[in-house]
DNA sequence: AATGCAATCTACTCGCGAGTAGATTTTTGC
DNA sequence: GCAAAAATCTACTCGCGAGTAGATTGCATT
């Protein structure tokens, strides 16, 4: 036997700092992974400046100097590249829910926490899109799906606001109307907000926030 | 010459409280009126509910009972179709501004008045359709004009909270947040709410602007 | 009675864009 | 080296829906 062959298998492989132009094949999938993402992201952009249904998968492949077959090879059909957008933006939002439940302090705190990046991940290119998609843009099944995990979001910005009214640090009548009230102000940026403006998005998520916790009448 | 022909031109017109099978020429075009209202909110709903583009206009059309041609003869193209739902909502708008420049008291308590009425207009079939019609959506001539008229409405909002901070009746560190966020939060009923729900339109507009006036952190 | 206008229909055209077939080239695993 | 798999292209099909042509009917005005 050989026994330059064998040592191969039991040598570490040589450290791989200038990229070859033979990748393995952890670094195959990296890639392949990496062009998804880029068809995701040229995609989402245009959705989101065009519409859905304005947008042709052909101008999302020329954006990236491919043709659309190349889409389908990555993403499947049109609706998928939109479902995948959109689950992208609320694995965010849910990301966000857990950071807020991990979080300690009271009620209030954890909201306004969770609130501030449920508004950051609105005025970003995934997070948009959930908003500017509705229903009626998917098939059934993939509608079905999204509406779940928007439920799943809502019903954690719900909890948030009734451990506040429980342990008192939260004043809230009705508080399925302050979820909506709260969800919507923090909505709103998906449309309005423009990066190049003169804020930030932590500047305009913590401003928002700000007149939600104490509102426009003077305090008395 | 016959007396009686005369006596037509100076005797008033016989009342006509039992419509008879030969209109006159008012009544006539009442009815044409009538039905370019009718194809509207049969379009504005079927926009709301499954979206502009998953609308067709024959969709429409059957379910009125009339053909595709007949829509064209009565408002144009498709766009104008769109045009016309979202121009009626924000003439419903703009006669919200309107009533709340005309009302007396401090600038706090017209800003409350024009917030519900606000709210309540999107609410409604047009208001809705105005929350949303995306630009993208019209053709770059009406987006224009759909553009200025929002803008109206906003400058209107925004004029609002001035006078109220001049006054001293409104808190607002930064008065286009507020604007924004004010509007976000009254916009969204145009996703959610529901006429067969548990609250009426009047209650949500009242319950919304409660929370955003006081804010949910408790009164210290 | 004649002409014209209003309202409505049926039956088309036509372009756009989603999705596919199938060929071609490159990569890779053995 | 070679067969299989991956990546990508060109060049289609095909259905949907916006918009139109042109006929028909009926009422209205003179």
């Amino acid at each position: 036997m050989p026994v330059v062959r064998q040592s191969k298998a039991v040598n570490e492989p040589p450290a791989q700092n200038t990229k070859s132009p033979f990748p393995d094949a952890a670094q195959r999938k990296a890639a392949r992974e990496a062009k998804r993402e880029a068809v995701l992201l040229a995609a989402v952009r245009m959705f989101n400046e065009r519409g859905f249904h304005a947008t042709s998968l052909d101008d999302v492949a020329l954006s990236l100097g491919v043709s659309k077959p190349t889409i389908y090879h990555y993403l499947g059909n049109k609706d998928q590249v939109l479902l995948e957008c959109v689950s992208i933006g609320l694995a965010q939002l849910q990301q966000a829910v857990e950071e807020a439940r991990a979080r300690p302090g009271a009620g209030i705190d954890r909201l306004r926490y969770f609130l501030e990046r449920y508004a950051q991940v609105n005025m970003d290119d995934f997070g948009r899109c959930v908003i500017r998609t509705g229903e009626e843009l998917l098939v059934p099944a993939s509608a079905a799906s999204f509406r779940a995990k928007k439920r799943e979001i809502d019903d954690a910005l719900r909890s948030l606001i009734d451990e506040g009214v429980a342990d008192g640090t939260i004043t809230a009548p009705d508080p399925r109307l302050l979820a909506f009230t709260l969800a919507g102000a923090l909505n709103w940026p998906a449309r309005w907000f423009d990066p190049a403006g003169p804020m930030t998005r932590e500047e305009a998520a913590h401003g928002m926030v700000d007149v939600l916790l104490h509102g426009f009448a003077p305090r008395s």
